[in-house]
Parts: structure tokens; sequence; C-alpha cells
DNA sequence: CATGAATGAGAGTTCATTCAT
DNA sequence: GATGAATGAACTCTCATTCAT
């Protein structure tokens, strides 16, 4: 490997501990806590340091965006091995709820935050949500084409079920649940999923 | 009006005043940018005042709160003229998307925001929730009981429809929708929440 | 009674109410926050009332000392009863003590604290001071007159016991004292006394 | 010298700036008008940059009493080179009192003011005072050795002489020696020494 | 490559005090 | 006599960022 490999390496080993510092202030102290001073302390770096790896920390969030999105890809895609679509879709919905459940954070960046991010890079983040997206759109074509969902478009059929499937997370992770007595709590989420696939098969 | 009356209102014009330049602020800026400084400004009272009305600035954060639930409560009032309960929970529904879209920020603070507030505030919190929500679970049971959504339990439907709904909702705020293309996007939203009424529908 | 008698009573109780709070707070809370805001709100008026019966905190300072020095006066007072010049000084000795312990915060504001307070309110102070001084002085020449102190000079004495006295009270309040190991702490300062008294017998 | 060092020493300049303008502050305008801006101000940096060589208020206050102690004990230190025990003792005094005149604020940080700090600190604080205190100890404990002091207590002594010294410095401090005329108020502490030093050589 | 040094801007909060009513 | 309303000035402290070294 030459010099300018090594170097190379250097420079991603560098940002990956920054991002990952990042990552973990924001999971323990929330959105608003990290700082690049809190990061910069964790790395034990200076502060200054931070800025020859990102431009502002709008980049370093953007940078956890598409590190979200990286993980994401790869937790969703094991699904792929699933034979039929309706299943695969199933599967795909259970991977969705596991990864907000497992990643809350990486969920609320891709999902929820409102970007404080300059415009020209939200298109970007457009384009990993919309690759997942579509990937959810070809699944229910899939199922189409099999014969299911007959009456229904797939565009919208996708939104449609993207949009539940992403209310039960964000009612979850924004602590919306907690209105249920403790012993519904623990079910709840589960049961109503069951129920949307139940609703799903017949339509 | 007697004196007492007059400085009571005057002290409520105050506190509503604080509160709208808040909101205001918050429209415009965001949440974290809802400074007692910056709300002091607007209203081009001294910092100091807004103490006069508010113990601080959680006491502003939950009035806040408070006043959204209170607008939604108003707006989605008069649903309960609509005789047939199905109507009726459509009409909710309706009711429910209209308020995100035409108070999105009461809407985050109602439902997406994570409360930096204290906890015994947060009770009440859940307290309003979980109202809205119970005026929603007694909508569905009306509907069973005159005969629809036969295979389905109440509590466990209603968090589905809840979910839809809020996850639609979020969708769009959360500007996650700007994936489809600008001809779709103005249609999406409407043709879901459609499609989902015929999937009530056919329950 | 007439009414303006009537009136001068009024105002004088207010005056205590504000002090007795000032006080109060003075020993619950520290020198620093004694703030007028506090002390209105313990009586249950405002603050701006307060202004009605002391032009300023400065003023209230002043009261407070003045008041310090009449509690101080009575508690000492009953020494006089005392036959014997020597036992009276001693006894003195003991009350004094016994004043600093029983109320440390008038001790700090006659004793200790640096007046915050004009040079003119000063010199009144130093009457105050000055007098339960010259009451000293004029024990200690009354212990002269019958033989004893032979061979000192009176004002000087009284200036060295004064000191003593004063010197173990303040490392007392000041917290010094917890030098000694608990057991010790306990009597360190009783011993001390009683040696002081043995020496000045043996002068 | 090398670059580490450089920076080290510079560190310890700003420092040393920081603790000599607050310490300059604290004698022009008094304990509760050191803060940090005045400091800040003083030294013509902005606030912000304090916080880079003291993590908050506290610290710097402690530095200060770590300073004075520090200050004491080189000022005390010559002394020890008086061969005889009584001698030396006196000495100390004399240097006690002198340092109280020439550092009054130092000797308020060690001897007067009530810690605002954490508990912790004090436990150091303490610790330092102690010292100077056992170092008094030991000289009184010479002394006897030496056939003095024969019917006294050594701690009990230590005690009752400190207590003296630091009575007469204090209200030399406190301003409470006004209360003799201005030709006296030049001699009288002098002479209340001397008489002391006469009563210790008498016991 | 790394950082020490520095800062302007801004946060929430409390205070003594004034004044019209 | 009492006060509600208001404020200017101050406080401690944190932040993202820059730049010379």
């Amino acid at each position: 490997m030459g010099v300018p490999e090594r170097k190379a390496r250097n420079r991603q080993d560098m940002r990956d501990r920054i991002l990952q510092s990042a990552h973990k202030i924001f999971v323990t102290k929330g959105f608003d806590d990290v700082s690049i001073r809190q990061i910069a302390e964790d790395i034990e770096y200076s502060p200054a340091t931070i800025y020859l790896y990102f431009k502002d920390k709008n980049e370093i969030f953007y940078a956890l965006h598409t590190e979200a999105f990286k993980v994401f890809n790869e937790y969703v895609a094991e699904i792929i091995a699933i034979p039929d679509p309706f299943d695969r879709l199933i599967a795909l919905g259970r991977k969705f709820i596991a990864f907000a459940l497992k990643y809350p954070k990486y969920y609320e960046i891709m999902f929820i935050t409102k970007s404080p991010m300059d415009c020209h890079l939200n298109k970007d983040k457009w384009v990993e949500g919309a690759k997942a997206h579509s990937f959810l759109e070809s699944l229910v074509a899939e199922c189409k084409a099999k014969g299911r969902f007959k009456k229904f478009d797939v565009k919208i059929l996708s939104l449609t079920i993207w949009s539940y499937v992403h209310g039960l997370c964000s009612l979850e992770l924004q602590n919306r649940m907690r209105i249920y007595p403790d012993d519904m709590y623990l079910n709840v989420r589960q049961d109503s999923f069951e129920q949307f696939i139940l609703i799903l098969k017949n339509l």
C-alpha cells in the first residue's frame, strides 16, 4: 500500500472516530449536547483538530446521516434472501421497526430531525431516503405482480405502509406510547403490527 | 369591569403576547432558537420582564404545549356534529391532518418534540395526549358497535390508525415527502389518505 | 392614643417585621442572599413597599446593625448585678462568647462584616461599638482600682482582652476550629477561656 | 528552553495574571465584586478566555486561597533561623501581624472568609490552616520543653495565643479599632502586642 | 498533522431600584 | 399606604469557530 493510500485511510479512520464519538454523545446526551468541544474531549484531540476533518458542525451531522443510512441498509439487507415478496415486505417492516428500536438516534436523524443543514446537502439526503423508499416500492410492485393489492396504486400504497410503520416507530421513540398502562405498553406495538399484516394480507 | 379584573386581563394579555412571540420565533427559527432574550426583543420588553409572567423558560414551553392542545381541541371539536361514527372518524382524521399542516409547530410540540421539561409536567402532558387518544378509541368503539371492524380489537386498531395518520403527518412536516417529484408531491398525501379510508371501509 | 402615635407605631411595626425577616434570611441563607425581593416575599408585601420604610438596602443593614447592638446590650446587661468587678469582667466575657454563639449573625454584623455602608453611617456604628468597648474599659479600670492588673495600662489591657475573646469567637464562627478532632473540638473553646481567666487572675 | 516548557510557563503566567487581577479587584472592591467579567476586563481578555485557565469561579477562589497560604508560608519562613524558641514564638507573632497588615485580603481569605467553595476543597484548606497551626503548637511545645508555660497545656495555650493574635488582626482589618482617637490608634496595636509578650513571659 | 490561544455572541437568570397608579 | 409593572445592569458559563504556530 502506497503512502497516499495510507494517508487516506488514516484520514478516514479519524473521521470515523469523530463520527462514532458524535453518535455516542448523541445517544447518551441528546442532540443539543453534541458540541464540537464535547467530541474533541471525547476523542482526546483539540477542538481545532476536528476542523481538519470536517468543515463545520453541519458536515458532521451530514456524515452522521450518511452513516445512519449505511447502517440501516446493512441492517435491512439480509431480507433479500426471502423468496416470497410479501414475506419479504413483512420482513422489511419488522427490520425497520427493529432498527428504530436498536438505533433510535440513527432513526431520529434519518426520519425525524429536521435538517439544520443547507439545502444542497439535503438533496443528497433525499437521494438516500429515496433509495430506501424505492426499495419498498419495488417490493410492493413485486407483490402486486404476484396478484396482491389489486385495487391499489403501488406508489400510494407504499406511502401508506411507510406512513404507518414510521408513525408506529415515531410514537414509540418519542415516548407517546406511555399513555398505555405498563402491561399493555409491552405488547401494543407488536399487536398493532400483526394486525397491520393481517390487513395487508386481505387487501 | 373592576380594577382587579382589568389587572388580571392585562396580565393574561401579556402572557399571551409572550407565548405568541415564542410561537412565532419557534415557527420561523426553530425550537433551539427560542430564547428568553429573543422573545424579549420581539415583544420589545426587557428580558427581566418575562420573568414577571413566567417562572422560567420551562414554564413558557409548558404553556406553549397547553396552548397547542387547546387550539387542537377547538379545531377538532366541530366534528362531533357528524351523526355517523365512521364519517366522524374520517372527519377526525381529516381534521388531524389539517391541523398538522396549519399549525405545524403546535403539532411538533404535541407529538414530536421530546420534552426537555421536568417529569411532573410531562405527566400532565400525557394526560392531554391520552385524552385526545381516548377520544379516538371511543370513536372506533362506536364504529364497532355499529358493525364495523368486526375482527379487530378497538384499542389496537385505534393505535394502528393513529400510527398511520401521525406517520403521514410526520413525513410531511419533516420534509420527508420531498422524495416525490413536485407534481406527485402535491397529491400524494391526499391520495394515501383516501386509500386508507377505503381500506378502513372494507375491514 | 392619638392618630399620629398609632401611625408611628404601625410604621415601627413594619420596620421591625422587615428587619426580623432580613435577619431570618441572613441566618438561614447567608449575607449575600438577603435581597429585597426575598424579604418582600417573606413578609408577603411587594418589594416596592419596603422602600416606603427603608431608603435602600444599606439602610436595612444599618438598622440590622443597630438591632444587633440593642440585643447585645440587653443580653449583657444582667451582669451589672455582680458585685465584684473581676467576677463581673469574667461574666462579661462569658456573656460575650454566649452571645456570639447564640446570635452568630448579629455578631458577624457587629464585629466581622466590613460595612458596605457609607462613611457617615459608620460613625454612628463606631459610637455603638465604642460604647460596648468603654463598658469593658470601665470594668478593667474598676478591677485595677481594687488592686488588680497593677503593671498594666487599662486601655491597652482592655484591648488585649477584647482581642482574645473576639479572636476566640471569630475562629469558632468562621469554622476555623474544625482543625481539632471532634472530641477536642467540643471542649477546646471552654478550656482556653478558663485558662485565660487564670492568666488574668495572676496578672 | 524547549517548546513545551515555554508553553507551560506561558500558561502559568496567564494563570498568575488572572489571580493577580482577582486579588487586585478583591483588594479594591471587595469579595463580592470579584466577577469573571471584571477580571476579564482588567486583564483585557474576553471572559471566555478565563475559562481556558480556570474551570470556574470556585477554582479561582481556591487558587487565590492556595496562593495566600504560599505567600504566608514564605513570609513566615525566615523565623526558623531564630535559635531561642520563645524568641521564635514572638517573632512568629510579629510576622503574623505584619502579614495581616501587608496582605489584608490574603489574610481575609485564610482566616476570615467563610468559604463558598465545595466541601472537598475546604478539606484541603483546613489541612493548610492546620499546618500553620501545628507549627505554632510545636513552638509552644518547644518553649515548654525549655521550662516555660509550666502550668499550661500546650494545645490550649496555643489556641489562646492564636485567638489573641487573630483577634487583634481582625479588629484592625475590620476597622474596629477606629474607636480610638487618631493618636492612640497608631500605637495601640503595637502596645497591646508588647503587653501580651510580657504576659507570656511571666506565665 | 495538530493544537493552544483566543473570542464574539449568546444563553438563562437575578438584582436593586423606580414610578405611575 | 401599597403595589404592579418595568428595567438596566450584572452575573456565570458555553458555544462554534479562527488562526498563528
